[in-house]
DNA sequence: TTTCTTGCAAACACTTTGCATGCGG
DNA sequence: CCGCATGCAAAGTGTTTGCAAGAAA
């Protein structure tokens, strides 16, 4: 799935070029697993291309958005979210460390078919979040109050 | 739920206090339907209050959404909206203008607390969004092939 | 009176844009 | 070779912050 070469066909089929830093973004953000934001896939890239600037990271998450292979998930702190799981999934965030974690549950689908027959349209995107604090989070914040 | 009294009231209760600012903010907000941005708010509230300042209304509108009667929803392009519907629901929202509607379907209610069942977690909140293109700006695009 | 809040302006942080250079197809 | 893509730096934009003055309790 997050093959160079397939990568490669993916950007050209929608009529843009395959250059090496499309595919090193591409790569980087296809396999994570972690939801990373742009600043963090800009490090990680950097190190096995270091001439590559920001503004090329926010131009191909962009794209990658636009050609359906990613979802960008925005949120109240202004900084994006990138998830390379683009069918419907539930976001599990941490309201505190702002972590994501995905589940993919049997019963979404049942809820998500159910849904859309009752809109009577058919949609173009979902996003699905459920806020918690996490249990490394919860931890710290019970020792703080302890403390 | 909006009038002033309520309001005045659920400010003091949670230690912070109720100015006339922060009760016009939180009436104007809490009676909309629309899931207006802090921008939208602020010119709705400076025609009432034309002193009122965006620092005042940014600052206000996390007090809500600490005190738990609104929800921020933020956005990829780094403009938050306020939900003052705080309990499970869908916001149908379009990708060209958005526009937000809210859905309250029954068979949300159920299926929802079926997916937190499985969790085996209780969520300190959600946010369900499904994406489209409203009837009004599909028939705009429609247009602009057509010319 | 005392502490919290406001209003203004300046600062912020992430992101976008303009433009000359470079490279993919 | 032609035209889209990159890299840099500068600009943009919604939001936050610092601080003096003002108002709630």
């Amino acid at each position: 799935m997050e093959s160079k070469e397939r990568i490669m066909e993916e950007f050209r089929r929608k009529g843009f070029r395959a250059t090496p830093q499309r595919i090193v973004i591409a790569q980087i953000v296809l396999k994570s697993k972690d939801h990373p934001t742009a600043e963090q896939i800009y490090q990680a890239v950097k190190k096995k291309y270091p001439t590559l600037s920001p503004a090329t990271v926010y131009q191909t998450l962009h794209l990658l958005t636009e050609i359906g292979l990613l979802q960008e998930l925005g949120f109240s702190d202004r900084v994006s979210r990138y998830d390379p799981n683009a069918s419907p999934h539930i976001n599990i965030i941490c309201r505190n460390c702002g972590k994501i974690q995905d589940y993919q549950a049997e019963s979404i689908k049942g809820l998500w078919s159910q849904i859309i027959m009752e809109l009577g349209f058919k949609p173009i995107g979902q996003r699905l979040d459920i806020y918690r604090h996490c249990d490394q989070c919860q931890a710290n914040m019970h020792n703080n109050q302890v403390l």
